[in-house]
DNA sequence: TTGAAAGCGATACCAT
DNA sequence: ATGGTATCGCTTTCAA
């Protein structure tokens, strides 16, 4: 491997110089740079990151913490991340926290141990405590999909239980009133927010949420389905189910369907998230705009400017979810 | 920041000595070893992943290439990967390449930059002898969805051809005669192999496949409705769709239904790959399982023996593919 | 504008 | 079993 010795002694200047060209940071005459430049080209030079970061203690990597590495919405996420972090030639270090605390735990420490120049995390399972600990160890972290009261400058979330709302609106203004909810796991922050904002939909209806209507899931699209078939044995009526996000609402209507049931004429059905393939399924999921990419822009963008230009940025801190009507919620007159 | 320095001086040993119980890989007295493990929970120290790479020209890092970071088929291929590198505390370092030769490249320099210990690779627009001098250059590769022929023992890889042909097969064997074809960009290896399988599949029923049934997708959902719109308006008549994958297999029913039709009674379909949500489309869909996790771990299995253990490993070079019924195909009478 | 030299935080070889 | 020390490849004062 060919190093920033062999390229100085080629180009017959000094360590310091060549360093200079690299990053140019500092005035080198023009002449002199240009023989650098060629003694690199010529020696197929490769700048050593490693060495680099240690020399620097800047790793020039961040590290992203995130629930799984597969699925639609963390695949946007983590799109949005690198493609944005490698423009800057900065690299980002992926881990899965698995919605486990310990597991989550775990992966903060490999990203620090990693030397990360900052950290983005989307976790679940830890504490609040956890991460305003975290926060103050100095490897500067901002947070995304949660409202830490000690760290809300950097805090970015999505207003869930507006998004919850939205969703429990949308059905009742098309004219449902028995409305069962397939929800995550109740433990889960978000669950409990996009909950909330469905109560607060049905009581501005004066309508009480049916408790037995509410069926805990996973997320993931067997949860829906195991929802819905136990939606559908326990016998109680309903016209339509809202669902904690799309995953699930996309199990569910397959459930229905299995069920003998036609869509949407024999239910409405309503998601959250808008993943990319709620488009594909049938009928056309209504869902509620996640807007990932956007908050994963934001995120690495005060991270770029904050770690590595160390300029100020203020965070756009919550961003509003917004419905998006499709066809598979069926008009009933009332 | 606490280090090796601090730590040898609480436990009274050397530097040598702290390193040694850190890798446990020398005799290190039970008596000292205590001592030193009790420093470092004192101190709260965390090794530093960067000083050790430079030290020992080892960035415990493998570098993986793939065409996007979203999408359910690289999301699976990411989490086998990262999943079972965190466990041997290796990271991963995800770059996207594209699907462009030029990106290609610049994704492959900025992993070997990162000093990555091996390089996972599915790439597809980049040539053949890239990737043979490629391996040349020192940084071990293995690659993923390419047969090369000078790089066999380190290439894994699915039959396509055969899939193409499962698939094909399956539709003829239903009865289906008039077969389109939705396929991936005509110029990448897979969509070619697929299609190759799909013709033999009709020649071996004495069928030559009807060129203008035959439309150039994208991979993506979009590519399907526009494949199908596409066929639709071509005025020619068929009865079946093969599809270059899930992606298009689900936007192609979107077309098919936003045009009046019903599935499966008025169109069949069969994709390709089997990723997760093709059981929740609508009907769901018969498909060619692509077996990513396990060639994803083959390939990383490959990597940690090779590389870390310095013992010799045999990968399974080809997968087979197999074909799963749903229900997206109808048996049409003779 | 350029150079010399002291780190950065580990590893690993050579002694003891 | 333990310690001393050169080394990895680059950055960054401090001088010149």
């Amino acid at each position: 491997m060919v190093t920033i010795y062999d390229v100085s002694e080629r180009a017959g200047v000094s360590l310091a110089t060549v360093s200079r060209v690299m990053n140019n940071n500092a005035r080198v005459s023009d002449k002199t740079k240009a023989k650098v430049l060629q003694a690199m080209a010529d020696l197929g030079y490769r700048p050593n990151a490693i060495a680099k970061g240690l020399a620097s203690s800047r790793s020039n990597s961040v590290g992203v913490l995130i629930s799984e590495l597969h699925g639609p919405f963390y695949g946007m996420m983590m799109s949005a991340i690198e493609t944005e972090l490698r423009k800057h030639d900065i690299h980002s270090i992926f881990a899965a926290g698995h919605s486990d605390a310990a597991k989550e735990e775990d992966a903060v420490n490999f990203l620090l141990s990693r030397r990360c120049d900052a950290l983005i995390l989307y976790v679940e399972a830890v504490s609040d405590e956890f991460l305003v600990e975290l926060n103050k160890r100095g490897t500067p972290i901002v947070v995304l999909g949660r409202d830490i009261k000690n760290l809300q400058p950097q805090c970015i979330n999505l207003d869930n239980e507006q998004g919850g709302y939205l969703a429990a609106k949308y059905l009742l203004d098309a004219g449902h009133r028995d409305i069962a909810y397939i929800s995550g796991p109740l433990w889960k922050v978000d669950t409990q927010d996009r909950l909330a904002g469905h109560r607060r939909a049905l009581a501005e209806h004066q309508l009480t949420f049916d408790e037995s209507l509410l069926i805990e899931g996973d997320f993931q699209e067997e949860g829906g389905v195991d929802g819905l078939n136990k939606l559908l044995s326990s016998g109680r009526p309903f016209t339509a189910v809202a669902c904690g996000n799309d995953e699930m609402a996309a199990g569910a209507m397959a459930a229905a369907r299995d069920a003998g049931m036609t869509l949407p004429d024999d239910l409405s059905i309503v998601g959250f998230d808008n993943v990319a393939y709620s488009r594909f399924v049938y009928p056309k999921l209504c869902t509620v705009n996640y807007p990932v990419r956007e908050m994963a822009e934001m995120a690495t963008h005060w991270v770029l400017r904050q770690v590595y230009d160390h300029t100020r940025f203020e965070i756009e801190n919550t961003f509003t979810p917004v419905m998006v009507e499709r066809n598979s919620v069926l008009r009933v007159q009332k």
